[in-house]
DNA sequence: TCCCATTGCATAGATTTCTAAGGAATTATC
DNA sequence: GATAATTCCTTAGAAATCTATGCAATGGGA
């Protein structure tokens, strides 16, 4: 959408010493790419009753079952409040039940339920198609090169977090 | 982080007969870069008092001053709550001022202050090097055939949504 | 002029995420 | 074995986002 300038004022020029185009900021285009991921996710699944937060532990426990909410955490890579409350979700939704270990009182561990794992194979599904639309028109060696260097920001940026 | 199997279940053969692991999501890989950039940006511009909500309606403000808020909400590619949310929390950091349109009594122009005209040049160096440090180790031709891929997938779906 | 559709902003409520801090079970140390 | 440190989960509170809905100003058509 064009920018009219009207009555709005442009800063003076000593205030645009630097320049930094979102369109040439990397962080942007990744941002503006995972927006439209989300978005079209979260659609997705919706019709199925699953949310976006749902979403990334099932995704986990679709693979491994039982884990700890310490594990399922460290694999999703949220945060142990977050998974908390995902959990809470997932139990309210049927999709998991929550079982305090008997061998270490701490820990609750994590299981799918029946509803849960019949809806893997068709949510897989639609998350495979995504990403297929997704890459449409992208020939095969530019996406590997894309996923090479994807991840070496994403391992950049995560190196100076210490 | 290695997988431990123990007494966990993996779900039956049949169960799995849709396999995607997410290192082969390009949303995830996009997912976790968007990750990354937003931590850093967002403990860098702390030491500015600036939070990443306010972040992206700066961005906007910093080149064009004194849009209507329905107008930013556009620009930034937020609706129209987060905006009231974001302007709401900046007029109160002393960002921006808040005028109602004498030409138009419904509408709200959003001026940026003196306190934030003056982070500008700043804030902005803070994300070129936040992007330099993230291309670190990539080359040119590399880059550009990534932003190239990124903003092809970012396009093909944003057209499925219409 | 008066009504009503449109436009612009705001509120309400839900979701997803974080940091900070607390509580309970377990393990290590003396 | 008693105390201290650690581990695991939870709560509290904030922020950033959305959809759905409401309200107030404007402008077009009868």
């Amino acid at each position: 959408m064009p920018q009219r300038q009207l009555s709005r004022t442009r800063l003076p020029a000593h205030r645009r010493a630097v320049e930094f185009p979102p369109r040439l900021s990397s962080g942007y285009l990744v941002r503006d790419a995972h927006r439209a991921f989300q978005r079209l996710l979260e659609r997705r699944i919706a019709a199925y009753g699953v949310t976006r937060g749902q979403w990334y532990f099932l995704r986990v426990l679709w693979i491994t079952d039982g884990l700890s909410q310490r594990e399922l955490s460290a694999q999703v890579g949220m945060m142990e409040p977050t998974t908390v409350i995902a959990l809470r979700s997932m139990e309210r939704a049927g999709l998991v039940r929550r079982v305090r270990s008997a061998a270490d009182r701490r820990k609750v561990e994590v299981w799918l339920t029946a509803k849960a794992k019949r809806l893997r194979n068709e949510l897989l599904s639609v998350a495979r198609s995504i990403t297929a639309e997704a890459e449409q028109g992208i020939a095969l060696r530019e996406l590997s090169a894309f996923r090479r260097v994807i991840g070496r920001m994403t391992a950049n940026l995560d190196r100076i977090e210490r």
